[in-house]
DNA sequence: TGATCCATGTAAGGAGTTACATGATTAA
DNA sequence: TTAATCATGTAACTCCTTACATGGATCA
């Protein structure tokens, strides 16, 4: 199970509450795991349970009180013991998939337009993190000086957080290119097939 | 739910008992769908009762008899109204992610191992879909008068079955290729990260 | 003699989705 | 006045995974 974990990660990048969390989850969170508010309270009750997360009420004005979760050392050591146990590469699911091989046995050209949302929808997010790749990852200008900068103390140290989670962002990314570039392929294989309406 | 519908697509492809469904599963349809034989039997009884499919027992010689499950034509216009209706794309969940991310709070240099086994399954597969692709969509000789091939009888109808599911094996490659490409683009990250393991 | 293949299932539990429920504040 | 944002949860249900269970045939 790998939400706890991306809990404990999200609380270590910074702390907050469930809430917090789940709009986390719809955001930069969301192009490598996802979860809806059910499921993080559920689970945020379960850690706090098993001491991986301290928690603090934060009573507030004009809105109502939230609590604040934090992670523990317990919640630490969870995540460094996770990190150091192999996982497995995640099984694939893609219904458009199940709907491009049944469309053999009803209408391959009626499944064009439906082929054509999920583009535009893949487009669409493509385009949301090339935006946010271009606001939080402005590229740097080239190090002229290799080997010198690490004890150059002018130099800018690279932070190993923000450079993480860039390498995750360019999956995301990478991950809808090559969704954009599928689809377009299955298009051009439906539109040969069959064309008619 | 597409596991019904998956299993509809497959046995529209070619009948067949639980147990030849879950090779399937494991095989070519893995590339798009997985399911167990434990999911895979309990959804053909439901299926059954549902009347979707029929089952027609198959005695056999030196092996436990079998059942034979086929479309009925209440099954397949469940798959035709399934394909008819719009889907919403699936959201991702890359465990990997999770770790990277979380690297940045462990040892980034530790992880490094580990996504060089990610990367080489993802290889590992790469290559065999590769294979598959050699083995069962040979390259065919280009058309050199375009326009008339759908009236000429001498020229191979294109089969849209093969069709579409040589455009679904290309998106489990162009998939695996991301991922490989990606996880080189992880690894060159870690080492720049942090030279000591 | 031990492993793998064929072939079918049950049982228990964890993970995930959908719907319901409340209630103040703020912006259109 | 309608909708969205902040903030928390419960309940019911489906889906999926893991472990257990059986038993003959074949191959190393």
């Amino acid at each position: 199970m790998a939400l706890e974990h991306a809990i404990l990660v999200s609380l270590l990048e910074k702390p907050g509450s469930g809430y917090e969390l789940a709009r986390r989850f719809e955001r930069s969170i969301g192009y490598f795991w996802t979860a809806t508010h059910q499921q993080i309270y559920r689970v945020l009750k379960r850690m706090t349970a098993d001491g991986w997360v301290d928690v603090l009420d934060v009573p507030q004005q004009g809105r109502p009180d939230k609590k604040e979760y934090s992670v523990s050392p317990a919640g630490r050591s969870a995540l460094a013991a996770w990190l150091h146990a192999p996982i497995e590469p995640e099984s694939v699911r893609h219904e458009i998939a199940v709907k491009i091989r049944g469309a053999a046995f009803d209408d391959p050209a009626g499944l064009i337009g439906e082929v054509e949302r999920h583009r535009r929808m893949h487009e669409d997010q493509l385009a949301h993190y090339l935006a946010g790749q271009a606001r939080d990852f402005p590229p740097a200008a080239p190090d002229d000086s290799p080997g010198a900068a690490a004890d150059d103390p002018g130099a800018a140290a690279p932070d190993p957080g923000r450079e993480l989670q860039h390498a995750v962002l360019r999956g995301g990314i990478a991950y809808e290119r090559m969704m954009v570039g599928w689809l377009d392929d299955v298009l051009d294989t439906l539109r040969r097939l069959g064309p008619r309406g």
